[in-house]
This record gives C-alpha cells, structure tokens and sequence, in this order.
DNA sequence: GTCATATACTTCAAATTATGAACTATTCAA
DNA sequence: TTGAATAGTTCATAATTTGAAGTATATGAC
C-alpha cells in the first residue's frame, strides 16, 4: 500500500535503517545456511568460512566476539568430523593452532561459494552496489576487530 | 604485521567481505546491547525497535524472521514488563495487534537513541559513509521482506 | 634459577534460548 | 454449514552459550 514497511523505515534515522538492513540480512543468511546441506551447526560454518589460514583459537574468540569455551566447543566439533586438527602454535606452546584438513578445505569453498550466492539473492544487490557495500562492511570490520580487539592478537 | 587480518580479507570475495562485516557488526551490536542497563532480551530488544507503530505478531515473525512461537514468548515478556499491550486486529480477530504502552514508547526511544550511538561508535563511519551504507542496508531489507514475507503481510 | 603472576585453552554444569508439534479460536470459500 | 486455512498459544525438548574452576605454559621480578 501507500504507508508499507519500506516508507516508514525510510523515515527512521540511517543509523537504525543501517542495524535493521543488518540484522535483517543476518538473520536471512542464517536461516539460509540452515538450508545447506552440512551436518554444521551455525558456529561451525562461521568458524570454518574464517579459516582461511592456520588460526589461534584465542584470535577466533575475539574475532567472533566470543568467549573461549564456546570456541573449543566448536573447534571440537569440527575436528570430531576430520575438517581441521590442532597443532601447538611453536611460537607459544599453551596455544593451539586450528588447520584445516583438505576435507576441511573442501567444505571451507563449498562455503565460501554458496555463502556468496546467498548474499547475492538476499540482497538483490549488483555488482556494484556489492562492491560499495563490501568497502563499507570491510571498514566496520576493520573498526571493529581494532577497537574490540586484545592488544597484540592479529595473527 | 604486514599480513593482518584486514589485509587478508581484502583478498576474499566482495560477498565474504560483506558477509564478515555484516556479522562482526551483528555481533558488536549484540554485545554492547548486553551493556545497555535493561532487564529486555536481546529479541525483546529487537522487537521494541521494530514496534515503530501496533503491528501484528504474525508481521514481526515474517520481519525478524522467526516461528510463531519465539514472537509468542518475546511479546509475552514485554507485556509483563507493561512494555506493551496486545489489542485484538478489528479487521481479523484471530490477530493481536501490538502496541507499545507509553513506557514502552519511552524505553524504546531510549533503545532506538543507544542503538544509533552504538553503531556510530561500533562502525566508525563518518555521516556520509552512514548514510551510504543505511541506504544499501534498507535496499538489502527490502529486498528480503520483498522476497521473504508471506503475500498480504505488509501491514 | 625460582617464584608469582599472567595467558591459552579446557571442562563441565547451569542457564538461557529457540524450536516444532499439537492445540484453540477465528476466518474464508464452497 | 461445513471443511480447510490462518493467527496465535502452549509446552516439552533440544540446542546453544556461558562462566567458574582447572591444567599447562610463558613471562618478569628478584
């Protein structure tokens, strides 16, 4: 109609359309990852997709602003199904390194494409309108992981 | 170092770009919303937010994507908080409609208030960035009620 | 060297949260 | 009027998350 959704928001302030696209596009992913065929849970997926290279576990709980217990959990579930092992980081033996396995790997791009796909259908964005969001979203990022970050933990 | 986080992302797909900036201010913003002195939810938060104006349950499910029963359980704690109220649809009476009390027109005020400082903050976006970004951010939602919400659900 | 303190991760029990199936009340269409 | 569909509720269960206490290693002060 002539009052619908899209009209009303447009009234609410940038910052607030800005949280609602945001968890809108968040909760919509992660009902579409549901839809992936995977014995994951969402954690899971999300680890693994950020695995793009041998990580401390403590690196992963503060880039997943998240506590350590829940990461060992989830670290356990992905070794449990042969997609990563740990290895003693040499630099500092009380810390574990989480690598994928190739079976790891091959789950980690089966991912990483659909993941992309899915952003492309439930944003209707293109090409260009993608490329903008993602600088955007790259630079929150950014803000993010140096501002919540612990010092020294960007490996 | 050289090869930190943000220096790696840059090298992924502008979707897992905008995919990760998308979670990590998701997940930002539901931390600091923990820090927020209020005895709500995080879905009771949310939903405060959403209740711009009375709408119905089965409307906030479609918005926030959830099942029937989760906006049952929320809206029943914002009731017994005297957050709101629920009023019987004149124009289905199988519906509730929603509608904030004016405590609940305060509280919300003061959320929608935090929640625009919390990203400002939590993004690091100047006004014109924010701006940017609120305006792909209300697109991607739109296009996901668009494409998301069942017919006739656009109240 | 060694002692005290800090850090990295783990364990586990408890709390919170989310879900789906079965149910009531109302509407709609034939 | 009747049968099917829809709006929301209830409740038991499952999944997820957390925080506190524990182990092992590292670091710095003496």
């Amino acid at each position: 109609m002539s009052d619908d959704i899209s009209t009303r928001l447009g009234r609410l302030s940038p910052e607030i359309q800005a949280i609602m696209g945001v968890y809108a596009l968040y909760w919509k992913l992660e009902e579409a990852f549901d839809c992936v065929e995977t014995d994951l849970s969402h954690l899971e997926c999300h680890m693994l997709i950020k695995l793009d290279q041998p990580k401390r576990m403590g690196v992963l709980a503060a880039d997943m602003l998240t506590v350590p217990s829940t990461i060992t959990a989830t670290a356990d579930g992905l070794e449990k199904a042969g997609l990563l092992i740990r290895e003693r980081d040499p630099e500092d033996r009380r810390a574990w390194l989480l690598v994928l396995t190739e079976q790891g790997q091959e789950m980690r791009n089966m991912l990483v494409s659909v993941a992309g796909d899915l952003f492309h259908r439930a944003s209707g964005l293109d090409a260009e309108e993608t490329a903008q969001f993602a600088r955007l979203a790259r630079k929150i990022r950014d803000n993010i992981l140096k501002t919540g970050i612990p010092e020294g933990l960007t490996k």
